[in-house]
DNA sequence: CATCGTTACGCAATCGATTGCGTTGCCAGC
DNA sequence: GCTGGCAACGCAATCGATTGCGTAACGATG
């Protein structure tokens, strides 16, 4: 059985409305090819297209034109609070643009997610938003030497010059330790992100080099990394954090659910939070102030980034040979209940 | 600047790799029609097509058959965490069963419902899996009528005859009311949902019956509308409520969202819960745990929703003339620290 | 009047897959 | 040997939009 409307009017049905040439017809709808039209004949076609409704069939545009006007969105799994707001800044600059997208969740897999990306270019997406790349990201490496219109959100990859957009991890991390630092904290530990991710390696850095600014401890005990950018695995960095010293008195999360994970394992352990150890975690993501503590965090703006990253690949796509170009979003610090002067 | 990949191999290679026609191809290929075509040729195709690493362009095939193997999510907004694991339940059983999904948000806006249906029918999706249902709807009537396969989630529809993946709201209420009950609460409040809508309307009768058979006050002050499934919705309800009465000693809230927004008036006016006020939520959606105090709700398997939801509206494509039949799935009341003994 | 240039429009093919109908070849039965 | 039926395959059209090239008409200029 046919889903679609039965009698969807077409190019045919204008041209025999109007007495002209369905190549006429398209042209005369056409911006970029109406000038080939009489005007007269152009209003004429138009009101015949809007008195029998017609819509353009995408369908028959994208065989014929091999282009769709869709996009796909990449991301690890749309459960991860994390990415609604992002999609949803997305979403509102493709739709700007007269573009919409297909969301497709690899769940980190990259065998999955090569075949998701491999389908969504079998339905002519015209470039692709990915947030779910690797320092080294070699389909990433194949769809940029064939020219696929490229964004990364939220990480970099390397070895290959496409845009993205970030917030600013440095800026970030310098100022969660920045505040630690000033209710007194001086040994100040970082649960990483997972350092094959450029946000990982990123935050971990801009830790490093925000301690040794301070003139705080920077021995290496004092960053551990987290396998995955999720609570169970911050929870089992922090058990390792905590079962190696005693002496910390802050964490820096690589983000909130590493943060979260820290709550769990205070929890087990009767560890106040944040009267015996302050936690500050990284995106602030929703209902944080719901949290007991309320979690210290540093905001990223994701609709933004959502907006700004369909933004650059609409422009990639109108314009392949333009520069690539990235861009880093400003964060700030949002001081809640998670932290207290040591 | 095409994005597709250049030189993509078509029925037409296979043909002249074999030597028969473009017509045979397509038989071979095709399980239905495959019986068509002798055994030899099918095996030389196949090996053709594996070899030439060949795959149907589903642009072709969409414009050609009127079917896309796709179909329309129409959802409210994804950032309401109570979506994305019903996303990702309805896009297991789509993928089990060879479809995708196209994701649209509404914003509870009709208008923008409505132009985002007509587009996704454009795109030839084989039917609807819609969460905005309100109890009348015209465009959903319209849809109906047309035959296109649909199927609602959490809400029902009067008047037409659409199949529907709701929890056991009756099962729930009543689960959540006795809970309390149990723990010799006498005055429960409702703060219920939007009457327009069949969730909010279905769980406000549980509310009164299960008061009603345990012999609790049921008078008419003791329930308050919510004019959105929202945290300020229910904030504002619950200052109503707290307004005009001092003797609730617990409410069991339309949703999690309206639970917090119990919390935030109870934050404001000293009110300590559960020592005062219980509180009960629906839902469960996540993060649940980590709040305080930890919100006790009504747990709906929302990924199971989605898959099953997704199951009905293939069978619906499948079998147009199939009856609409719908389904409750079990609830479960999970108790964690929001409500306490009077 | 003849020629040239420009504008407006139509023809036919294309995109890649499917599908109804017709043709050919083969085999079995009379 | 002839006829009929069936299997295997090919032809041509279709889906709906776009696009390159050609043609016709008209106006301006010599």
């Amino acid at each position: 059985m046919k889903a679609n409307r039965p009698s969807a009017p077409t190019l045919r049905d204008i041209a025999e409305a109007v007495g002209v040439h369905t190549t006429t017809v398209s042209r005369a709808l056409n911006p970029r090819t109406q000038n080939q039209v009489g005007a007269d004949t152009v209003r004429r076609v138009r009101k015949a297209a809007k008195d029998l409704g017609y819509q353009p069939n995408p369908i028959a545009l994208s065989l014929r034109t091999s282009r769709s006007r869709t996009v796909g969105l990449v991301i690890p799994d749309i459960t991860n609070p994390l990415f609604p707001p992002i999609v949803r800044g997305i979403e509102s600059a493709l739709e700007a643009g007269g573009y919409s997208g297909w969301i497709v969740n690899t769940d980190n897999d990259p065998q999955r997610e090569r075949k998701l990306i491999e389908s969504l270019r079998s339905r002519q997406v015209e470039g692709l938003i990915v947030a779910t790349a690797r320092l080294e990201h070699p389909l990433l490496a194949e769809l940029h030497a064939a020219g696929v219109p490229l964004v990364l959100v939220n990480r970099r990859v390397e070895g290959i010059d496409v845009p993205c957009v970030t917030a600013d991890d440095a800026a970030g991390v310098s100022a969660a330790v920045a505040h630690l630092a000033g209710l007194g904290h001086t040994r100040i530990a970082h649960l990483a992100g997972p350092q094959t991710t450029s946000t990982g390696a990123a935050r971990a850095r801009a830790f490093r080099h925000a301690v040794r600014d301070l003139g705080l401890s920077d021995e290496p005990g004092l960053v551990v990394e987290c396998a995955q950018w999720s609570e169970e695995a911050g929870a089992s960095a922090a058990r390792s954090l905590l079962d190696a010293r005693t002496d910390v008195t802050a964490v820096v999360a690589g983000n909130d659910l590493i943060a979260l994970g820290c709550y769990d394992v205070f929890g087990e352990r009767g560890i106040d939070c944040p009267g015996d150890i302050s936690v500050v975690g990284f995106n602030d993501m929703p209902f944080l102030d719901k949290l007991r503590p309320p979690l210290t965090t540093v905001h990223v703006p994701h609709h933004d980034v959502g907006v700004e990253a369909a933004r650059m690949l609409l422009d990639g796509i109108e314009d392949p040979e333009r520069p690539a170009r990235s861009m880093l979003l400003p964060v700030s610090l949002v001081v809640r209940g998670s932290t207290a002067p040591r």
